[in-house]
DNA sequence: ATTAGTTTTAAGGCTAACCTTAATTTAGGA
DNA sequence: TCCTAAATTAAGGTTAGCCTTAAAACTAAT
C-alpha cells in the first residue's frame, strides 16, 4: 500500500518545504542539520531518492525535486491539510493540537480516499492554519502574503497564515489569536531578535523565527 | 504512538473472534493454521502477548484473552466498524470496497479521536454490515440472528448481518442483495454443501461455509 | 595554489519484529 | 500404560530500513 518509505516521505517534504522557500539551495548538509543525522547517512538517502527518480542532485549545486517528487511531497501536504480541516471542522479538534494525528493519516491511503475526502469537504482551499490545500491536480496556489517580520512599528498586520507548528499555534491560542486577528507591531528589539506586540489590546513578546511564521496583509 | 505492533493486534483479532463464536477452545495450532505460521512461531507470540498482559494460556487447555487483551481487541473493531461507517455514509464507498481502508486505519490514532468520531457519526450502533460497534466502554451487543445456513427448506431470511469478506459482500452486491433483502432457501445439496437460494425472484447457489457469514432473522 | 566547504566511498552496526527448522518434552485420553 | 496431539526449547535466519564512523576525494572561490 504504501509506495515510499516514512523517512523517504519525510526527506521529500523537507526538500519541498525548503526549495519553496529558497529556490535551488537544498544541500545535503541543510537536510542533515534539520535531522540531525550526518551528512554521509543523507547522502546514501538522497542518492536512494535520485535512482527511484524523485529529485536530481547536483553535486556542490543543489538538490531538487523531480516533478514525480514533487507529486509526492504535495500528495503528503494534500492529504496533511485536508485530514486537519476534517479533523478540525467536523470532529472538533483545534489548531493547536491536530498536527501529530494528521501527521500519521497523511502516510496512509490512496488518492482515491483524498479526492473522496476532499469532496465531502467540499473542495476548501485552505488548511485551517490559512494554507493552501494542493488541488487533485497537485497545483498549489501561492497567496503573496507577508510575513509578521516584516512590518514597520506602527503597522498592523492581519493574519491569514500560520505554519502548523503546535508550540506555536498553543501560545496564539492563549493569546486569543485566530486568522483574522490584527497584530500591530510596538517595537522591533534587534539585539534579541524579538517583536514587541499588541493584539485584542494586549503586549506580547514574539522571537523573530516565530514571527515568520506568522503571514498575513497589512492593515491600511 | 502505537502501543502494540500490527501482528499482535492481529493475533489478538484472530483470537478475540475465536473465543466469541467457540469459547475456551482456542489452541496454539489454531492460530498457526489461520495464519499459516509454524506453532512454534505462534508459541513464542502466545508467550510475548502473556508477558504483556493481553492473554492467559493454560496448555493443553486453552488460549483466552485478559480483559486487558479483549479491550485492545474490542477497540480495533470498534475502530474498523466506525471508519466503515464513515466511509460509507460520508464518503460513498460500499459495502464490498471499504474493507482494506478500514484496516489501515484501523491500526492508528488514539482512542480520543475515536470517540469524536463515533459523537459525529452520532453514535451508530452497527456498521454498515450490520455488525455492532463497541461502545466507548467496550461492551458489544450481540443480536442472535440465524445464519443463512440454518433455513429449512422453504424458510426465508430477512438478512441483517453478513460478515465483512469483500469477496462475498461483492457477489452479493451482484446479485442485488442487501441488508433488508429476503433469501428464500430453495434445497440443500448435502454432498456438495451447497445452498439453492431465491432473492428478487432469481436463484442462485452459495456455499454453507458463505452462508454461515450471513445472518438475520426469519420472515414469519 | 590553497583551503574550506562539500561530497563520496567503504564497511559495518543497529533496531524492530517476526518467522523457521530441528529436536524434545509433556499431558491427557483410550 | 501408551500413544498422539500439543507444547516447548534452542538456535538461527530474515526482512526492512536506516544510520554511523572513518577516511578520502573533490570543487569552487579566494
Amino acid at each position: 500500500m504504501r509506495t515510499y518509505t516514512k523517512a523517504e516521505e519525510d526527506y521529500l517534504k523537507y526538500i519541498y518545504d525548503h526549495d519553496l522557500h529558497a529556490p535551488n539551495t537544498v544541500k545535503i548538509a541543510d537536510i542533515a542539520k534539520f535531522f540531525s543525522f550526518t551528512e554521509q547517512s543523507v547522502n546514501q538517502m538522497v542518492r536512494q531518492l535520485e535512482d527511484k527518480g524523485l529529485l536530481t542532485f547536483i553535486p556542490y549545486k543543489y538538490i531538487t525535486l523531480t516533478s514525480k517528487g514533487a507529486h509526492v511531497a504535495l500528495t503528503l501536504i494534500r492529504a496533511h491539510r485536508l485530514w486537519e480541516t476534517f479533523l478540525i471542522t467536523h470532529l472538533g479538534y483545534t489548531w493547536d493540537n491536530v498536527h501529530t494525528l494528521s501527521e500519521t493519516f497523511e502516510h496512509h491511503g490512496d488518492e482515491d480516499y483524498l479526492e473522496r475526502l476532499e469532496r465531502y469537504l467540499q473542495f476548501p482551499h485552505v488548511c485551517p492554519h490559512g494554507n493552501p490545500i494542493p488541488t487533485k491536480d497537485l497545483t498549489l496556489t501561492i497567496i503573496p502574503y507577508v510575513s509578521l517580520n516584516t512590518l514597520q512599528v506602527g503597522q498592523t498586520l492581519t493574519i491569514q497564515q500560520v505554519n502548523d507548528e503546535p508550540m506555536l499555534l498553543a501560545f496564539l491560542t492563549t493569546h486569543h489569536i485566530t486568522l483574522q486577528s490584527h497584530i500591530t507591531l510596538i517595537e522591533r528589539d534587534v539585539f534579541n531578535d524579538l517583536l514587541h506586540l499588541t493584539s485584542n489590546q494586549k503586549t506580547f513578546t514574539l522571537s523573530i523565527k516565530h514571527a515568520e511564521s506568522i503571514r498575513g496583509q497589512l492593515k491600511q
